[in-house]
DNA sequence: CTTATGACCTGCAAGC
DNA sequence: TGCTTGCAGGTCATAA
């Protein structure tokens, strides 16, 4: 469910709750939350206890929280993962996944999780082109909000697929952070549709479809993601307003910003495209 | 090697 | 009122 600008806002909210506590007490209550943390449960919640979390970081969709151990705590929300800042006592989600409590009573930091195609572990930090990363992220790509992020090496890398140009933008290990929703926005303001093959795209037009995608990924970090429903929040349980701005993802039928034109759905790898029959022509 | 497909889950809305 | 079907922000293992 959360492509970069929810996860960013995530981040922000651990960073600004979490790091400098020290972790006491880890309740794992459900074993599929944690099931890339190869030991298991005991193992988890063994190895966390007393140690400090010092920095929250991302990296595309991915989220960890740096320890004073130099291990890090790995997180992906998946399609309905959360991170919730909560009381001490508060009542329990219906799908709460994993507990921590830190030394200074404060709140507590909570997993939940309704799919459980999330999860969390504890990796190894690694270094990969002089930076530091899980070792489960090593091989996704810088994305477009990270400082060192090559937009020109990003294009070429996707028009050296042979592939649709929407399974390229999707693709981790070229550029990392977009998902659905903003895969459908670049497009749309790119004027693309999403089967145009990606070896035949100008480096002009790849370079253009980026700019669009970190274009709109900043402007919904700045009203605090997209939230169709409550199963995206920030750490304090509260959406985001981008879905207000979307031109194209989820408008089915309300006329194009452009052209005035009903947007279509299409089916496309098990979900859904969403697109202008007029600006963005099927090819061929 | 590359690219495409379905599995993994729970819950909700729509249609009958 | 039920029941069934389709759909949902993602990734990964496996097939071709």
């Amino acid at each position: 469910m959360p492509e970069l600008p929810e996860v960013e806002v995530v981040r922000r909210g651990l960073q600004s709750h979490a790091a400098g506590r020290v972790i006491t007490e880890v309740d794992v209550l459900h074993p599929r939350a944690i099931r890339r943390h190869e030991l298991g449960s005991q193992d988890f919640a063994g190895r966390l206890k007393g140690l400090r979390i010092t920095a929250a970081r991302r990296r595309g969709k991915y989220l960890w929280m740096e320890l004073d151990s130099g291990e890090a705590v790995l997180a992906h929300l998946g399609m309905s993962g959360q991170m919730l800042i909560r009381p001490e006592g508060a009542d329990d989600e219906k799908h709460l996944r994993i507990r921590f409590r830190f030394d200074d009573g404060g709140p507590e930091l909570r997993f939940v999780d309704q799919r459980t195609f999330g999860g969390l572990a504890l990796a190894d930090v690694v270094e990969v082109d002089r930076v530091s990363l899980p070792a489960p992220v090593a091989h996704i790509a810088r994305d477009p909000m990270d400082p060192d992020f090559d937009p020109v090496a990003a294009v070429e890398a996707l028009r050296r697929k042979r592939t649709e140009v929407k399974r390229a933008l999707l693709d981790q290990t070229l550029v990392s952070g977009i998902g659905n929703i903003y895969a459908d926005e670049a497009l749309w303001r790119a004027r693309l549709h999403w089967a145009r093959p990606t070896d035949k795209l100008t480096s002009a037009k790849g370079g253009e479809l980026l700019r669009h995608a970190t274009d709109v990924m900043n402007e919904a970090l700045e009203v605090g993601g997209t939230s169709f429903d409550a199963l995206y929040v920030n750490v304090n349980g509260q959406s985001g307003y981008f879905d207000r701005s979307l031109n194209a993802y989820g408008q089915e039928g309300e006329p194009s910003g452009r052209c005035g034109r009903p947007i279509r759905r299409e089916p496309f790898m098990n979900r859904s495209s969403f697109s202008c029959p007029v600006c963005q022509p099927k090819p061929r």
